[in-house]
Parts: structure tokens; sequence; C-alpha cells
DNA sequence: CTAGTTGCAAATCATTTGCACTTGC
DNA sequence: GCAAGTGCAAATGATTTGCAACTAG
């Protein structure tokens, strides 16, 4: 399964890294913080230090495997790579992270990029808000 | 001149305010992070402690004189608030910002915003890349 | 076997806070 | 004069790193 995904970034599968990717993978919130990781495999019985949590996020993030983002709040939040870039809503009440992607804006990104002759690497639109859950 | 200014955010107009204030509106790279700031004060011979600076960005930011961004890089950004809203693009070479404006996408937003039933607060829109000059 | 990994503790970085001392108004 | 503001040093919280012990290939 996953042993083959790490292997390929050249990282040896091994049980922490194998663990985390899984939670990572299979997590409701698939927003989570090194710190929501840490206490996870603490809590299915795994002991793994956060050292080594932030490691693994870190080689996963260089291998292309996990997407890292700075939302507001000073610490980071991972989630794992989906096939589609999309952008967040983030419900500041809750926490809970929405998906979306326009088409629209994407395109207009693209346009804004090349007039200021900018050679866009990524980027990225959080939507800072009260969720239809919180209000 | 700022004197009214900070009084008007029921802040007294002290010397080191009145000092950092100044330079956040002459900057000429108005983005700049606390350090940044603290560094500016140092060379200009103001003898202003780095707990200072944060506190008075803290304030002014409160007072919505300054906004405060989470670019990449996990330290905060400060420049001073203009009239209007707008959008980044931050090159990761030379660290130089540029701002712009679509509304398009700015409509678009509110939309997404709309049909997720989001109470949008706020939003940000940050492309990162290599600006023309370092390309 | 042995280079890559891990856990733990100590270190680092950005930012905040406690406190005694200063300064606007 | 006195509440608000400041500098400094110590505290914090997120993340990183040094190092000796471990494990995948």
């Amino acid at each position: 399964m996953n042993d083959k995904e790490l292997r390929k970034a050249g990282l040896k599968a091994t049980a922490p890294r194998l663990k985390i990717l899984q939670f990572l993978a299979e997590a409701a919130q698939h927003h989570v913080s090194a710190e929501d990781v840490y206490k996870a495999m603490k809590q299915a019985g795994e002991d793994i230090g956060l050292a080594t949590i932030y490691r693994v996020l870190t080689q996963f993030e260089a291998a292309g495997l996990v997407d890292r983002h700075h939302f507001e709040g000073g610490y980071s939040v991972f989630e794992i790579r989906q096939d589609q870039h999309h952008d967040h809503l983030v419900c500041i009440k809750c926490g809970a992270v929405e998906e979306f992607l326009d088409p629209i804006i994407e395109a207009r990104q693209q346009e804004i990029a090349k007039e200021y002759r900018f050679e866009m690497i990524e980027h990225n639109l959080n939507i800072y808000g009260v969720c239809a859950r919180c209000r």
C-alpha cells in the first residue's frame, strides 16, 4: 500500500511514517496540525515523538505527499496532497476548513501573474469567516 | 500629523509610536516584519525595544492602522492600512511584495462565501513566485 | 552491516509577558 | 499625579536540532 509511495519518495518505509501517512489519508478532518497528529498517534497507542512528527511531515512535504498551510494562528496545518489544487474557507470559530476550487479565480490569477511578469510557483486563497454551523 | 491618528485610536502619542507609524508610512518597502522595524529604529538612533515594537504593532493592528499578514516563512509582516483592500504577489527570491486588486476575483469570493453560507470576515490571496527582476 | 531513522532533551525563533521604571496629558 | 507606556529579561509556544540508540533493506 503506502509502502511503495514512501519508497518512491526515497524514504524508508518505517512504522512511524506509515502510521502518519495512513492517519493523514483517513482523518475525518484532513487539515491537521503537528500537534493533532501527535495526539492521534498517542491515542492510537503509537509511541512517536513530536520531533519525529515534524520531521516526517517536513519530509512528506518535500516529497510532495502533503501540503503545508499557514493559516492565521501561528502554526502550520498539513493535509494530504490532492490531485487537484484548491483554496480554503476557514471558520474562525470552530476551526473547520472547507475546500473549494473556482475556475474563474484560477484563471484570473494566471493572468495577473502574467501581467506582473511573475513566474507563479504557488498561490493560495483563504477566506476567513464563520461557517454555516457556527452562525 | 500622526498625533491625531493615535489619539483617535485611544493611544497616547508617545515617541516610539510616532516613530514607528512614521516609518511604516514612509518605508520604501512597506511590507515589513517586526524585526525590520526594530532594525530601522535602531539605525535611526531610536532606542526602542523589540517588545515595544511588537506591542505597538499589535495595538496598531487592533486600531486598524496596520494590517498583519502571514506569508510563508513563519513570521508576521505588517503594512500600513490602505484605503483599499488588496492582494499580494510575493517574490520568493528577493522578498519583494507587489499589490494588486482584481474586481473579478473579489466578486467571486463573495459569491463563494455565499454559496457555502460562510459569513466572510476577511480573505487574502497570495501568489508566490519569482518577480520580473529576479528571473 | 550501515545509512537512514527515531526519541528525548536541549536549542532556536518569533512573539508575549511580568515588572519596576518612565512619561504623556 | 497617575494611568498608560516602555525596556529588559524571563517566559512561551511552535518547530528544529544534536546525539546516542535503533531498524529497514
